[in-house]
DNA sequence: GTTTGTTTTAAACGTATGTTTGAAACACTT
DNA sequence: AAGTGTTTCAAACATACGTTTAAAACAAAC
């Protein structure tokens, strides 16, 4: 029963109930229960607390970012020298997220959670570990970005990326919270990949908003 | 030195080292030390650290719903029958906000920041308590909201709105983190009024954006 | 100046946390 | 079957936390 998949387990549990309940009000002591192994397994396994939480992110992140980098590849041939289109580019990205957790759809709800926590609660080596392990990746889709949106200052964008980064992951960190809203308060229901569909077409129209001054 | 405002020396060192590290991974010795005020000040004058983090709330946002009440009123009466317009609902709220904390622009930007975590982290009572104190103001506001976008669905307005929530809770929360980026990476300094002019734009551009399906 | 109610203080309480330990159990190779 | 390196386990470690206590300090009223 639990034999080499002991670390798996531990991954498994811990990504659940990070993403329930932040990292600081989980306990190892939850996580190994949760994943019904024993305690001392954790420093085991991964060392420490913090680097079980790096490990829960790269688990996730690493097929991410080979999946991404493929698609920009894939992109910038098909698209040769006539500049990158901004709805394309977001969707190239939705889908992307989408395909890397396709075996269980839920797992993406659990890691932009984990995201929005990873900026929101303390976490500084976290955001070390990412921008240091991942950086490259995200430098390459904003240079597209660039292209996409050659009328915008490079202020403009900056802010303008940034407000598209906020409505990404306010949405998609609480999207079963929001979904039972919306079934409760308006009988609807939506799925993950019809948020997505709504939220595009925001993003791209607060991103192409006529610019205000300077 | 400290005599009756021990309660107010430790409101200040909470509402900061809180919005500096969240709420689980600041302690009550963090906090009364910071306040140079005993240890158990805390528990006889609020009871416990949830109701510490409630009165942080509190403190703040009973003057700005009262402000925000005047507001509405004046802004329904000014308007009568005509229906209201998102970008003036917008400034009402933003200028609201910034009045509110006029006294130390900072607060603003810590305030944000702490509602951010109210989202994010656990924290269960306090969005049951922000709900029950202050829901009729916003009740109210998203009225208001409805009437501006006359042409979207509940569904698509519910959506909007969150999406916009979103952009602005992210933007505003790590407010110092992003000019201080965007100082370093373009050399261009924003005050956070001139982030809100950005940020408006964005937001009413993808909240008026053409619906898609249904 | 004594009394009464409030506030501050130092110390302790009980509990929970992350981590370490040393022995036991296991999986392999020879 | 013996030996070897890896993994599990129960127990303990040291530390930090929120909270409580009982006495001291203080303020105000008579």
């Amino acid at each position: 029963m639990a034999q080499k998949d002991t670390a798996r387990s531990i991954l498994d549990a811990a990504e659940e109930l990070f993403s329930e309940r932040g990292f600081a009000e989980t306990s190892l002591r939850n996580i190994t229960t949760k994943a019904d192994v024993n305690l001392a397994a954790v420093n085991y396994h991964f060392g420490s607390k913090k680097s079980l939480i790096q490990a829960v992110f790269a688990r996730f992140l690493n097929p991410f970012v080979v999946e991404l980098d493929k698609a920009l590849t894939a992109y910038e041939l098909a698209h040769g020298s006539t500049p990158a289109d901004l709805m394309s580019l977001l969707r190239l990205l939705s889908e992307t997220a989408l395909k890397s957790g396709a075996d269980k759809p839920q797992r993406l709800n659990i890691f932009m959670r984990l995201l929005g926590l990873a900026y929101s609660q303390g976490q500084g080596h976290l955001r070390r570990f990412l921008r240091l392990e991942y950086g490259h990746v995200f430098r390459r889709y904003s240079e597209l970005l660039s292209q996409a949106t050659p009328e915008l200052s490079d202020a403009d964008r900056f802010w303008r990326v940034h407000f598209m980064l906020g409505a990404t992951m306010f949405t998609m960190s609480g999207v079963d919270t929001l979904t039972a809203m919306a079934e409760h308060d308006l009988g609807t229901s939506t799925s993950t990949p019809a948020v997505i569909d709504q939220l595009l077409p925001f993003l791209a129209s607060g991103m192409e908003s006529p610019a205000q001054s300077s």
